[in-house]
DNA sequence: CCAACGCATGGAT
DNA sequence: AATCCATGCGTTG
């Protein structure tokens, strides 16, 4: 995307020619590249003056349809400037935009995330066609049919040809319309005519429509739709959003539109908008475009998925608030160009994402090569990601997939079942990801088939199919047996799971698996069954009640929990998992991550629930569960969803990883026990609170890690310079990251707490003490023990551990461990478990001891006669994290799945009711 | 041995 | 019947 033209000393403008030193960025080419301009007729074009100032005589002028404002409709330079209205005419964008979402003009230039590597069917592009459609004159798509005679040509570089003519934009789609056959640039036309028709008729009304087509342009400009060509009649019938919105348009007869049989063709389909329907949009421009109305799915701008050549499931469904999203306050004109439901395995490690074909084909650009193309594109929260979009030979076909999405995957904390959309911003041409949550979606989603629960978790079986991250907490509603829990997956694909651990088990050994924790009481069912998450992928429908309803990670659970406001928590470190003591309930808060910024100071990244965004807020803010820019009364110029965020790309996901790294210190977590959780129904509450958060902090729900072991030396790929997920650096002991801060700050506290109480207590008891704990010369510190706040309101079989009697069971910490020796041997079993569920801890608590133990010992040990101090704690601490975060490390854990206790752990912690109490 | 790669397989459309 | 595509799985580094 070189700006640089051929001719970089003189003004790209013709009629210019002055000589600059340094050329100013117009509008982009054919080729990709911008027109180097003077300052003087850069500013002109900025100011959208170009025309005006130079094309002043030449053809091709037009008016706004609504407020009568000239645009020079001839020429690339202001080709963003206004829209074609299918009834005739152009509406500057504008009034456009004050219409309606707009897709942009079709026939014109370039997404310029295909530039980097320009398809070979650009370079052969002949500027002479080009000019035809770019030089000052009539809108092309309506005066220079004849222009395009070879249709062949076209068809040769593009066996699907019906895609690209039917798709809107770029460049390379405009190269095929060069080529495409008098008829196809019909079609295109009337895609064009569609595309926009949605400002003829939301202001027009359907029928007034067709009058008016006349009004804006000659009769004979009118575009006629081209049936002729043999298409396959795919469009659906079922489909409302393209129903309802098909209605004829440009000369097309009305009458004619509602046949979608005859209509099937690419273009055509685009070019009609249904009759009825015209009253709807025309009722839905009134309206704000982002309201939710059942129009949604079927508002005019859908009519891009008139592409029909598309399945409906790949039909962008993407909603005005998502085009809001994207385009945030800037002036872009999004093209929704299609949307995929999220596979497993798209969402998964792998970080690989399986293209629909005809849409790799449709919209990403052509490649010949396996190996693909660098392509980027840019989330919706305005970061820029690079994909390696490649194919691979398959059956006499292709397969086309992007590579490398691990981390933007993570970044927009998708999963299976979520839906990604592509769209493309104009006139940038830049290519745009967004993304809806599979809870989200469903609601208009009829083709998409995602189901949400009532309580609004996604009953998606892509969702249970979701890989689990180590560490993760799965709740699901029923006890589920064996590793075919939550898998999502058929029967069939169960049975051939079958000898596999999990589904996830080839390329993630330390799956940990769902728990039962809602039990039956759970209201979830698989209402959807056959409906079909993607009514295509078996694999991803659920075929049974053995679904996992909610999943939140522990990290996740943790992330909700505050301490009140003005409670300031104990942490206690559970192989490396921080878990906070609350004196006084809990608060559930929004989830932030705490962070350092660059001078230093404390501060908390929080995401907007609305945009995504990442704002930075006070390290002591609040926040409520639901969060939105609006509330950012930190950051005045921040509190729009439309300003983009501080953190850059880069900034993010160090920031994701980050707080991932301590949630996935459990990664390796031995086979779980199922039946730990059978008696977690503390954990109702924490499901609860799940589903209140699903779908906005999942950070770490999808580790996904994408390294490229074959790649060479200085490949820089996108899978080689963006770093795997869950894969950042390892802490050094003197790492002075948030995290390590955060833990060695929390840890100190911590410890001196302890020190304090133990003071204390010695003080009392000690005689006493030792009497109990033969084993266990210093009492451990109360935080360790008394996970939860004691609410009092904790479940019936679930002991609170008050801190004022931690001896009262000597048997609770059984640790063998010798402050003398600095011995410690925990893999002596509880001999007595406390009353909790028979899922007994047994990890986590004791784990918890443990490490406590441990470490406070090692640090008793190194310090000698001195109190441990703050700083010693710190160095073990920091150390710990930096071999992997572990604290736990050099300990022999009891028993049990890592998993399972820290998923207990989390219960205990996360929900006050729900005390644990150490079983040793 | 593991993580990836990339082709193969087979259910779904 | 052909094609698509999600995932399997053998191979490779």
């Amino acid at each position: 995307m070189s700006s640089s033209s051929s001719s970089a000393k003189f003004c790209f403008n013709s009629t210019c020619k002055n000589v600059f030193d340094r050329p100013r960025k117009g509008w982009r080419r054919r080729t990709g590249e911008f027109a180097d301009l003077c300052d003087r007729c850069a500013s002109a074009y900025e100011e959208g003056k170009f025309c005006e100032t130079f094309h002043m005589n030449a053809s091709g002028w037009r008016c706004c349809e609504s407020c009568g404002k000239q645009i020079h409709c001839g020429c690339i330079v202001s080709f963003h400037m206004f829209v074609l209205l299918d009834a005739g005419g152009i509406e500057c964008i504008t009034c456009a935009r004050k219409s309606f979402i707009l897709t942009p003009n079709p026939a014109w230039p370039p997404p310029s995330f295909f530039l980097p590597v320009l398809p070979e069917r650009i370079k052969d592009l002949s500027g002479k066609n080009w000019c035809h459609i770019a030089g000052s004159g009539p809108v092309p798509w309506r005066q220079a049919p004849s222009m395009f005679s070879s249709s062949s040509a076209h068809s040769e570089l593009h066996p699907r040809l019906p895609f690209e003519v039917d798709r809107p934009s770029g460049i390379d789609r405009l190269i095929g319309c060069e080529r495409l056959s008098a008829s196809s640039l019909e079609k295109k036309k009337v895609d064009d005519s569609s595309e926009r028709l949605m400002n003829g008729s939301m202001k027009l009304g359907a029928s007034e429509i067709v009058e008016n087509g006349n009004a804006g342009i000659n009769c004979g400009e009118r575009t006629i739709p081209c049936v002729n060509i043999p298409q396959k009649a795919s469009f659906p019938r079922n489909s409302t959003s393209n129903s309802h919105f098909s209605l004829a348009v440009s000369s097309t007869p009305i009458n004619e539109a509602n046949d979608q049989t005859k209509v099937s063709g690419t273009h055509v389909s685009r070019l009609t908008l249904s009759t009825g329907i015209g009253k709807q949009v025309t009722a839905h421009n009134g309206a704000d475009s982002s309201s939710e109305t059942p129009l949604r799915n079927g508002r005019p701008r859908a009519d891009a998925r008139a592409r029909n050549q598309l399945l409906p499931r790949y039909w962008p469904r993407i909603t005005d608030q998502e085009l809001q999203q994207i385009s945030g306050d800037s002036n872009s004109v999004i093209t929704p160009l299609f949307e995929k439901m999220l596979s497993a395995s798209d969402a998964g490690r792998i970080g690989r994402l399986v293209l629909p074909k005809k849409c790799a084909e449709a919209y990403f650009p052509a490649i010949s090569q396996p190996e693909g193309l660098p392509l980027k594109v840019q989330d919706s929260k305005g970061t820029e990601w690079m994909f390696q979009f490649r194919f691979w030979p398959n059956n006499n076909s292709r397969m086309y997939v992007l590579e490398g999405v691990t981390p933007c995957i993570q970044s927009m904390q998708l999963q299976a079942g979520d839906i990604v959309t592509f769209s493309r911003i104009e006139p940038e041409g830049k290519l745009v990801m967004g993304f809806r949550k599979a809870s989200t979606a469903s609601t208009s989603n009829q083709g998409s088939e995602t189901i949400v629960a009532g309580d609004g978790v996604p009953m998606n079986g892509n969702v249970s199919a979701k890989k689990t991250k180590p560490g993760e907490v799965l709740l699901t509603p029923h006890k589920l047996k064996g590793n075919s829990i939550s898998t999502g997956f058929s029967s069939i694909d169960q049975a051939n799971l079958a000898d596999q651990a999990s589904p996830w088990s080839k390329d993630e050994k330390s799956v940990s698996h769902s728990k039962e924790v809602l039990g039956a009481k759970s209201s979830f069912r698989s209402k959807r069954k056959n409906s079909t998450l993607n009514s295509k992928c078996k694999r991803l429908r659920l075929e049974n009640e053995d679904l996992v309803e909610l999943q939140v990670t522990l990290e996740q659970a943790l992330g909700l929990i505050r301490p009140a406001p003005n409670c300031v928590p104990s942490v206690v470190v559970i192989e490396g998992c921080e878990f906070e003591e609350f004196e006084d309930a809990p608060v559930i808060g929004r989830p932030t991550i705490f962070a350092t910024d660059h001078i230093g100071e404390k501060i908390q990244w929080v995401q907007c629930e609305d945009c995504s965004k990442w704002r930075k807020i006070p390290a002591d803010a609040f926040l409520p569960s639901r969060w939105t820019c609006s509330g950012n009364t930190w950051d005045p110029e921040r509190l729009l969803c439309s300003v983009a965020q501080e953190l850059t790309a880069e900034q993010l996901e160090d920031l994701l990883l980050t707080n991932d790294q301590i949630a996935s210190k459990k990664i390796k977590a031995p086979k779980q026990d199922l039946d730990a959780v059978e008696a977690l129904e503390g954990l109702d509450a924490l499901a609860n609170l799940a589903i209140q958060e699903e779908g906005e902090s999942l950070t770490s729900s999808s580790q996904a890690t994408t390294k490229h072991p074959r790649h060479r030396a200085g490949c820089t790929c996108i899978v080689c310079i963006q770093p795997p997920s869950g894969k950042g650096p390892k802490h050094k002991q003197t790492c002075t990251c948030n995290v390590c801060l955060t833990v060695k700050r929390r840890f100190r506290t911590l410890m001196l707490r302890r020190e304090k109480k133990q003071s204390e207590k010695e003080a009392e008891t000690t005689l006493n003490q030792s009497q109990q704990h033969p084993y266990l010369p210093e009492k451990l510190p109360d935080d360790f023990i008394q996970l939860s706040a004691s609410t009092g309101n904790g479940s019936p079989n679930r002991k609170t551990v008050s801190s004022d009697e931690p001896d009262d069971d000597p048997s609770r910490i059984r640790s063998s461990v010798s402050p003398f020796k600095g011995q410690i041997d925990l893999n002596i079993q509880p001999e007595r478990d406390e009353d909790l569920s028979p899922v007994s801890d047994s990890g986590g608590m004791i784990k918890l001891i443990q490490d406590a133990t441990e470490t406070y010992l090692r640090e008793r040990l190194s310090s000698s006669n001195n109190r441990s101090s703050p700083a010693s704690n710190e160095k073990q601490l920091g150390g710990g994290i930096g071999q992997g975060g572990s604290f736990g490390q050099g300990i022999v854990y009891g028993s049990k799945d890592g998993v399972a206790e820290a998923e207990h752990s989390v219960a205990s912690s996360t929900k006050p009711v729900a005390s644990l109490s150490p079983e040793r």
